[in-house]
DNA sequence: TTAATTATTGGGACCGCTCCCTAGAATGAA
DNA sequence: TTCATTCTAGGGAGCGGTCCCAATAATTAA
């Protein structure tokens, strides 16, 4: 019933040609005389051969497929990275593997070991889970010949290379905006509550070191935990217990949005009454009213020179120029949520 | 250098036994006594094995990855589907490639073309490009054996199984929400202008349906391509050439933020002076000011029914019951943007 | 107890492709 | 024209599993 697929057999066959030299035609090696590659080549088109992916994986030991491994595809920032780390492995010719792992550690690591079983060449990885697991990343690269690259994530292993975007400067950047708009009583709802996400840790660094810079003593910090609807509540609860807050800085824009509507229950006016500002620099921002200024992150970007890095490492073996980090600096966007204090 | 990784044979020889035992035991089948069993199931997790999945895929001819085909990641209708595809996938356990078309057929061509290489058992595909290729997709079942599963896609093939959400039900019920609150000039704004997507059109079909049926005989109809700068600009013609219109109905909800926006940018107020609703549910509509009404698609649903049914064909092989096409309802979602005509 | 069954294992032929090694063809030098 | 070189092309051994079939061990029936 099912139709057989070709295979290099019948290439070689109906070519005239060993199966050997069928694969030096696919694989563009030299040593095959142009009239026989043509040929050859003709072949193959007019069968519509397609080389078989799992046999060529076995036999080269390369799968020409990367694994891609994020906490969750329907934020906007996620899905922004894999279009770029996408757009770059098709580029490279790659494929790409999805896994998401709805910020769960259990599923990141099932995710990984899918991954472990050959799928993949490499593992570009982008997510905020706890540290405790680092171990097993460096297990994987050592005991698999796994390539890896993180994204946003710390870990100790200079085989490794990672990317991230500066989050201590971007707090740094968001408050001090704020600060040279003439606000001082500057609030902060930052992401995570415990130490699990080093971006958020890091901003709340930058957001402090603005402030002491500016001599400003009284530091407002309450956890938003990167959602929207926490933000809204931790807003109104910042709002009640600090009502001399002139401006808010959002760990996210998603969080920003929580806290827009949270002000505006309020029945207070942005900007006039408070100034917000936000990371991450998501479309959705943009369509708020007010708009939310933002400290975009070049999400794109990010995915696609991952990839590009990982694909890199991949291709180069033995160079280990490969493996120094990347730091991305975000942006300010500047939009109607924000003015100065008047 | 690289650390060869070990293989069944090593597992096979650790614990005493052959291959072929080795071979029973990953594969959880019957004939081997369960002491012998535990023994290789302990030396596979000391050792940590994992079966080489190009290996696998070779010889049993079997994935265990499907392919899924998108137009773009970064629509969140899309982003939902893929997590609902994606979640059920990983139920199942099968793996998940991602392939984004960024609604170019060539594109979307490229994807198909690189499922065929044998990388995947199966393909669930959901775009809304021309109808025109459909012929490759019944070449591509018929001549390998790959089974495939579309969305929001018209295909006559009846070993094709398709999901669809109901257009036109959309199209009438939204239409017919702006009737019952009193509207009689009620505009609509499509997707495609031409005739490249069936859900636009169905929508439309649904819009005309319910005017008809109310005896309203002006259908006032103009082009948003899917896009919200495009629908922006055509709310803002739309108004000059029609200020009479007292509603529109967007085929998307995207569309209606950008109408959204010129609505007020004239000095209209929603839904005082002009209702708007849109389609699909995103999160984004819920967040606008004034939150919009939406018909909202069951996206999660729809990738993880879409993902099942895939599944199911693949491991029942004959079965042909699960052919049958799936529809899915929208669902009204009232909300302030729209009210009754006073 | 012994023959007849049945439950467990081992052996080996592929799966479709890569790659090393060798043989034969073509080209160039002497 | 002959011999040394350089090109091309073919042969065959894996890659790491699956799976059918035969062999051996354990049970059960007679």
């Amino acid at each position: 019933m099912k139709n057989k697929n070709i295979d290099i057999y019948q290439i070689a066959e109906e070519a005239g040609v060993s199966k050997s030299t069928v694969s030096r035609v696919i694989n563009n090696k030299a040593g095959v005389k142009d009239s026989t590659r043509n040929k050859v080549l003709k072949v193959i088109k007019d069968l519509n051969y397609k080389p078989n992916s799992s046999a060529k994986g076995l036999a080269s030991k390369k799968t020409n497929t990367i694994g891609l491994a994020i906490s969750d595809i329907t934020d906007p920032f996620f899905a922004l990275f894999v279009k770029g780390a996408e757009t770059k492995a098709m580029e490279a010719n790659y494929n790409m593997m999805l896994a998401n792992s709805h910020w769960v550690v259990e599923e990141e690591l099932k995710c990984i070991q899918m991954f472990e079983e050959g799928r993949v060449d490499g593992i570009l990885m982008i997510s905020g889970g706890s540290e405790k697991r680092l171990n097993n990343y460096l297990n994987n690269l050592a005991s698999h010949n796994l390539q890896i690259v993180v994204v946003d994530r710390k870990i100790d292993n200079d085989k490794i290379p990672k990317l991230k975007a500066d989050n201590l400067d971007a707090g740094y950047r968001a408050a001090k905006y704020l600060i040279d708009l003439g606000h001082n009583k500057i609030a902060h709802i930052k992401g995570e509550d415990v130490a699990s996400s080093d971006a958020s840790r890091d901003r709340v660094r930058g957001y402090k070191k603005a402030l002491a810079e500016a001599g400003i003593k009284e530091k407002i910090i309450y956890p938003g935990y990167f959602s929207r609807i926490e933000a809204e509540r931790a807003t109104k609860k910042l709002l009640q217990e600090h009502p001399e807050v002139t401006a808010i800085f959002y760990s996210s824009d998603m969080m920003a949005i929580g806290g827009l509507k949270a002000i505006k229950n309020m029945g207070l006016k942005i900007p006039e009454d408070i100034s917000i500002i936000g990371v991450d620099g998501i479309e959705m921002a943009a369509l708020m009213d007010p708009p939310i200024t933002t400290m975009a992150q070049p999400s794109f970007e990010m995915g696609y020179q991952g990839m590009e890095k990982l694909i890199k490492k991949l291709e180069a073996e033995a160079v280990n120029s490969h493996n120094q980090d990347i730091i991305f600096k975000m942006k300010l966007i500047e939009r109607a949520s924000t003015s100065s204090l008047s």
